[in-house]
DNA sequence: CAAATAGTGTCTTTGAGACAGTATTGA
DNA sequence: TCAATACTGTCTCAAAGACACTATTTG
């Protein structure tokens, strides 16, 4: 065993090591498909990509030309692939303190037909205003937000059809079983917000129905009521808000009801 | 925008490329403590270590030496990281169709004094009559299971009491919201069987009481009674058998009962 | 007041949790 | 027989789900 390990650690100089070590992050949104006064949102769960230029700077033909693309870049050697993903996002939202998460690892051989090429996959969570307004700003032919339900019609890039399709499968799970909702609403939010927000990946009946949803939210232990304020942004009569309470909530399936 | 793509793909050739890129795996097992005659078991979930050699193949004094550390190796170019990780850890157990899954990147700058290496991290479950004889059959001295409350009390090599901190989180999660206790279990097994698994890893009052238990099983979707057949492993009076059945489950923490 | 949203009142049914009791069988 | 495990009977209490109803406010 001695000997074994010892040789694992000589083979290091026999190992080819990657071409490329990059950070690529979904960026989800919810944007409220129709916003009108007094109303509960009606939400939709979408996706930003950027659209790959034809040519490259040097007036090349340019690999995987005119697909759409999830945004991302290279890490450097003085940061964590984590890093890089908060960075970039930074760089490309240009807001900070953004949810952001790790959720797997794309490095199949081939993957990048430049080379050996390992891609951190990360999802982040943006309030839509943030986006509409980069895209005004900029240039905004290249960049565009399409609905969970349609992007994985498009012509993507490389892996990425099968990145986007696991970050909606890792995004739903986390949005059902953890309290990320939160980082798709404001502070304080009305049960109809909540359920806005739950609606763009479950059809689970509890949630569906006002009623039941509108009773179950006050019983659970990680939203609490928030005492004396309501709005009337959803409704004109004044809503109960509530907010998240910060904790740790692992409920095992084996004492949920069914 | 299409400038910086364009900028984006030349600097390819600006980034410094990793050293060297590896698959770790957490090998997790549940040792029946006691396994007497007509007795429920009494479980322990551990982790396999091996220890680092004093000194490499050339007589020089190794890096980490005398540490325990996670097993794990180099990702050929072949490959991807998972399909490393299996193959090291069938390489290690002489046993294939084991549960393997990844949960984590530790790419720290400085992790390890050999370079920039990036590790992907795994956890596996291995039944513990597997681990025993490859324990027996090679010279043991360098390779043992450690209690998850113990291990982390362990002088470990380079970050990987980061690592295995962070896959007794994932292992717990994963244990009490998904059906992945089964691969701790034979294919049937008893009411006490199952219980003795979670118990590792949870005081939920609802799990811990063998009646609430016991009932609570035959009303779970994913979980099937075996009809017409028992056992006297776990009791004299003979036990009934149940199976898992293959299912996702998502039970949203907004529709539990608490 | 009509329409829309946000609730509440109340009934039925289900299940959780507790406690006590029964069933089975080897030592 | 006893001790240990595996249940079952039954009660109480809380919550789920359904239905009807009330509350509030703006156009």
């Amino acid at each position: 065993m001695s000997n074994k390990q010892a040789l694992k650690q000589y083979d290091i100089k026999k190992y080819r090591t990657p071409d490329g070590y990059t950070s690529d992050i979904c960026v989800f949104t919810i944007s409220s498909e129709k916003n009108e006064a007094y109303k509960p949102p009606t939400m939709d769960l979408k996706i930003m990509l950027i659209k790959r230029a034809g040519v490259d700077s040097e007036g090349n033909m340019n690999i995987e030309a005119n697909k759409w693309a999830i945004p991302g870049g290279f890490v450097q050697d003085d940061e964590t692939g984590f890093q890089a993903a908060k960075r970039e996002l930074e760089e490309e939202t240009n807001i900070s303190g953004i949810h952001i998460k790790h959720f797997g690892v794309y490095d199949k051989p081939g993957r990048d037909p430049r080379g050996w090429i390992i891609s951190n996959a990360h999802y982040a969570i943006v309030p839509d205003t943030y986006l509409s307004l980069r895209k005004a700003q900029d240039d905004a032919a290249d960049i565009e937000l399409f609905s969970i339900n349609d992007v994985l019609d498009l012509d993507l890039a490389f892996d990425h059809k099968q990145i986007i399709e696991d970050a909606i499968q890792v995004i739903t799970n986390d949005l059902l079983q953890t309290t990320v909702a939160k980082n798709f609403l404001p502070e304080y939010f009305t049960y109809s917000e909540l359920q806005a927000v739950l609606k763009t990946v479950t059809n689970d009946p509890a949630i569906l129905s006002d009623q039941s949803f509108s009773r179950k939210i006050k019983s659970l232990p990680f939203i609490q009521e928030v005492q004396g304020k309501t709005t009337t942004r959803t409704s004109k009569r004044a809503t109960k808000l509530y907010t998240f309470i910060e904790m740790d909530v692992i409920k095992p399936i084996y004492t949920a009801r069914y």
